[in-house]
DNA sequence: CGCGTCTTTGAGAGGATTCAACGTGTGTGG
DNA sequence: CCACACACGTTGAATCCTCTCAAAGACGCG
């Protein structure tokens, strides 16, 4: 029997949940600046729903590296919010009022192309902010949890309020936003530079970090779309890799055996 | 006789220089957030060379939306800087500690593919910051002048302690990099739902606004070169419109006669 | 087991770049 | 003043990359 999913169908899916591959990869990616992380970064083996007062706190000040009363300030004016695996916290269009810092697990912007694609912008891991910042604005993307997900929700007008008169939290802010504007830049950069099966190969080096493997072993429908082409191009690719002994996978992991030819292959 | 110059000759050339429409053009396109523009939008018509006092607080306070003693503040810690035509601000590579604001003219981030090939990946206008932010960072992107360009530069460090020591600071920057990251995501939402040709005709409608006019016509190639495309596809692109009736064009001016029409082309 | 998901491979189609050629306008230098 | 180089635009043809479509196998799960 054939596979009848149509694409539409597969990256409605492939954007959800089940394998943790995706989850563990993206959190590690979003972060990738050059500017060190914050000390924080979610923790998902907590196994209680609700966060006490106190580390409402704790997060707040690590994600502003602010002072108590600033953190006290914005943990008054947030809001706690669970959204489950593949729920939407926002739809494109609608004009928000909001923003979201993720406190736990990976929120996407997404965009429906208007052949119903569904195309990846951006993904939001523990400590980012997304939303709509100077003021209340319609969104252009859907925001999707691909996880579990826990946010911490804040009007944006008191978010820029507080901005406003508190140093620290201005301050926080704009390195939130700075790193954002950081790794945005580079994910256009490889998009538009490099070819389809470049962007694959990138995206694997970037997964592997240092220790040179990924483990699990990628999704490779995922993949796929956070370097926007089709399982297809990115199968084709690996196996490429993996015929010229670039790279070696199993069941358990994907090793990259020789990363500096890898990342010749990109240029 | 044939015309022998390559691609990358003239893509060198052509984010340089000589036709007025391209520095009007992306100076109109780089504020098309959705947040109104700051009041004060660069004033290339004045004659001087050097800003006085009042005037660089009255920049700062614009961009900032500050109090005085804030705009003091920064004023005093900022180095103006004029660029010429062409010129460039940093390289690639290098390790920046500073952050640029432009004053007035558009500053542009570049990259140059592997091949050689120019690509074009953000544009900074007046009252928009480029550079590296949270702390030193190594750039990215080369930062080029495209037309007579002056900016204020200011150390990262400068910056960023200011930033936390001055809520107006912190806010006014948190904002500014909220917009640019807002633009960014349009853009790169553009570049990768859109065709090549679909790209064209989302710039045409951009640079021509309410008007429905651009004047003086676009230079093609270097229309091409923003949305990332080359001036035979560009070239292509438009005579089909003109071919069919949707714009005009003549040596003064492109009109867009039915817009409506070109708008839904794009989808 | 049937169903859905993920992967892999081949073949075909389409879009966009590349190459080639030519016309035009502009500024430079002999 | 006249080449000449250079930039820009236009058009056609060829090429290549990538997506789409089609088919089939593997795995996990209710």
């Amino acid at each position: 029997m054939l596979c009848l999913i149509s694409d539409k169908t597969l990256a409605r899916r492939a954007s959800g949940s089940p394998g943790h591959f995706f989850g563990d990869a993206v959190r590690e990616g979003c972060c990738q600046s050059t500017s060190p992380v914050i000390g924080w970064t979610g923790n998902s083996s907590r196994g209680m729903n609700s966060l006490l007062d106190a580390e409402r706190l704790a997060v707040m000040q690590s994600v502003f590296s602010c002072s108590d009363d600033a953190a006290a300030a914005l943990g008054a004016a947030v809001r706690e919010l669970s959204v489950p695996a593949k729920g939407v916290v926002a739809r494109q269009g609608d004009l928000a009022h909001h923003c979201w810092l993720v406190v736990d697990g990976v929120a996407q912007a997404q965009i429906n192309g208007p052949d119903g694609q569904l195309i990846l912008l951006a993904s939001y891991g523990p400590g980012e902010l997304f939303g709509s910042y100077p003021g209340p604005a319609a969104l252009r993307t859907d925001f999707v949890a691909m996880g579990a997900l826990t946010l911490f929700s804040i009007k944006t007008t008191v978010l820029a309020d507080l901005a406003r008169s508190n140093a620290d939290v201005g301050h926080g802010l704009s390195v939130l936003l700075a790193r954002q504007l950081d790794t945005l830049l580079d994910r256009m950069a490889a998009r538009t530079t490099l070819s389809a099966t470049g962007r694959v190969y990138a995206e694997l080096l970037r997964l592997a970090g240092d220790s040179n493997r990924i483990e699990p072993p990628p999704v490779l429908s995922a993949l796929a779309l956070t370097v926007h082409t089709t399982r297809e191009t990115a199968s084709r690719a690996i196996a490429n890799l993996v015929r010229r002994g670039i790279v070696r996978r199993t069941d358990a992991v994907l090793e990259i055996t020789a990363p500096r030819l890898l990342a010749e292959l990109i240029a």
